[in-house]
DNA sequence: AGATTCGGCGT
DNA sequence: ACGCCGAATCT
């Protein structure tokens, strides 16, 4: 069988792909896509492509059918509309559009070739992919530096307060990355954010890096920060309830207003 | 056992 | 209509 492995420009050098006709059975005449690692493995998902190569690659405009990026394909976002009951029945995330930068050169990560399984009958088994984590880059929240948010008019938007207790970690110590590292790992993770557990971490980073932790020394949160948020939950709804209760007056005002003006007329 | 192939579920 | 993955079948 003379099966053509194509060169995938779109993925890191050294990966293949392959299209198989269906050639029998009710489906026959359809295909299947397949794609292989430098290092052979074969992958027939986007989500089992998505699991090996992790942040190393957007795969979001990858269209696994086709090999190819594309642009338009933006994340299929459904342009919900707010206060859908659907969004807020499901369980999990929001589903905000916060994908985060990632970096799209993923050739200085190596695919790993072997793992040494720990017995005795040590023969080498091609690794569970699935328990073994992608490596992360190092203190890439820094790409987060800068990063505002805004209102309509451009103004930039002021920007939140931490804590006292807390403290970064690494070579960046200002509390902008801070804040963003946090957030990031909140919105990320389902996990529980400890910030850096080892003190090691704090003494070299580059080594005790704890990455699937924030770029944050370790903190406890006590019931008095909690009563802290707490309060300042309760304000900003209040907030925008007196908002909202003085938009919709101003509206019947404007209403009534209108209505007068028309009889008048 | 591993590779190949098609079915069929879920969206 | 199609992506994804289970499992029957093949080597």
């Amino acid at each position: 069988m003379e099966k053509k492995r194509a060169d995938c420009p779109a993925l890191p050098p050294g990966w293949k792909k392959e299209e198989v006709i269906r050639k029998s059975g009710l489906s026959a005449g359809k295909s299947d896509v397949y794609y292989y690692s430098p290092s052979g493995k074969k992958f027939r998902s986007k989500p089992q492509l998505a699991r090996c190569l992790g942040n190393a690659v957007d795969l979001g405009c990858f269209d696994f059918r086709t090999g190819k990026m594309m642009p338009g394909k933006l994340q299929k976002n459904k342009q919900r509309l707010r206060h859908d009951p659907l969004s807020l029945a499901k369980g999990g995330k929001p589903d905000l559009n916060t994908a985060l930068p990632i970096r799209q050169t993923a050739s200085i990560f190596k695919q790993p070739v072997t793992k040494v399984t720990s017995h005795p009958s040590n023969k080498v088994k091609t690794d569970s992919q699935r328990g073994t984590e992608q490596p992360r880059q190092l203190f890439w929240e820094r790409r987060l530096k800068g990063l505002r948010a805004s209102d309509v008019a451009e103004d930039v938007l002021q920007t939140m307060e931490l804590p006292k207790g807390l403290q970064s970690v690494g070579p960046d110590s200002g509390d902008e990355t801070l804040l963003s590292a946090i957030a990031s790992a909140l919105h990320m993770s389902s996990a529980p954010i400890t910030g850096q557990t080892s003190v090691a971490a704090e003494k070299n980073p580059a080594i005790w890096l704890n990455p699937s932790q924030p770029l944050c020394k370790a903190f406890t949160v006590t019931d008095e920060h909690i009563r802290e948020q707490e309060l300042k939950v309760h304000q900003a709804r209040r907030s925008l309830e007196e908002a909202l209760m003085a938009d919709s007056l101003a509206r019947a005002a404007e209403n009534t207003r209108a209505m007068l003006e028309g009889k008048t007329a």
